[in-house]
DNA sequence: ACCTGAACACCGTTCAAGT
DNA sequence: ACCTGAACACCGTTCAAGT
């Protein structure tokens, strides 16, 4: 395994197991068995590392939404599948999932994160264009209907992980209010 | 103006001038004419300051809601225009908006800080209520429709300040997306 | 090409001491 | 009660030097 891919692994699971504060070069340098700043032959500084783990993600979420695509359920099931995927992944892997859709010093590293970024987003919209063609979503431009959905799941993500999603107030989770949201957006019949 | 009061402000200027990185202790003393630990004479750490922040300005938002919501106007006239605030909030104070909406550590700090973020979401859920009454959103749960249009709100500034809001793919802009959002979910006719 | 050790300029936080 | 200066244990980053 080569040093640069023990770095990116090193600082994934220091995400995992003590968020991001926890990813300093000489704790990704020691579990990669080098020195503090050996990360810096292989990214231009700690930014760079973290932007290099966000881009792998999105390229395992497009390897799922992929698989949700390509499956033989119907499209309202493939939508709530995918739907589901970054769901999971923003609760097992929470500082992963903030490094991808919630810091935007991250966002702006370059270096192909932003292409994989759009490739994951890209079948996302390949699946809710399914919905729409099945005619249980809108027909309104195909991105902005899916920018809208993936806004919406994000957002109650971020709810929720702020404490503020109170059941006692009628906010039962994400996955319930997306459902509902979706049966909101259904064309009316 | 006493010593805590200026701390706050210090650290407030401080973010809208530098981010949240910049909001150094020492640099809030030095803003503050005290030294870089006197902080701690006021708040128990870094992330109590923060908080001490965030609770102002949700109070602010507040106050912007309520006078929206005692304002004349039409109830969609009063949706749109407390969307409005936030989002205006958002582009003139990112790393504030952030810390009070994207923070999961600041979040969980307590010190009047959760109440305050829910005095300002319940003004939010009346005037989502007017617009339910004058049969302009759909008749489901009060707080639950407030929540998804919040969320929907927030998961879409995230995605604009993550610089994946292209507008040649039909993403049009925070303010358009959510009004074609609120006319989806108009009920039907 | 890849790595190391020392060094620099910072941090948050603690603590003894001052008024 | 409120504040200060010194100190501690960290950081990211740079750099000269090694193989």
């Amino acid at each position: 395994m080569s040093t640069d891919r023990k770095l990116v692994a090193a600082a994934s699971a220091l995400l995992d197991s003590g968020g991001e504060d926890a990813v300093t070069l000489r704790a990704v340098g020691h579990a990669s068995g080098v020195s503090h700043n050996a990360p810096y032959k292989h990214f231009k500084n700690r930014d760079a590392l973290l932007a290099a783990v966000a881009t792998a993600d999105f390229g395992a979420l497009t390897d799922s939404f992929k698989n949700v695509r390509q499956s033989s359920a119907k499209p309202t099931a493939k939508l709530t599948s995918a739907l589901k995927v970054v769901i999971d992944y923003s609760y097992q892997h929470p500082a992963r999932y903030r490094l991808l859709f919630n810091n935007p010093n991250i966002a702006a590293q370059g270096g192909g994160l932003e292409e994989a970024a759009l490739r994951a987003f890209g079948e996302f919209i390949a699946i809710v264009k399914e919905c729409q063609d099945a005619s249980v979503l809108p027909n309104i431009p195909n991105a902005t209907l899916a920018g809208l959905l993936s806004a919406t799941m994000h957002g109650l993500i971020a709810h929720e992980a702020s404490g503020r999603m109170r059941p006692e107030k009628g906010l039962t989770g994400v996955a319930s209010s997306l459902e509902l949201m979706i049966q909101l957006l259904s064309p009316c019949k």
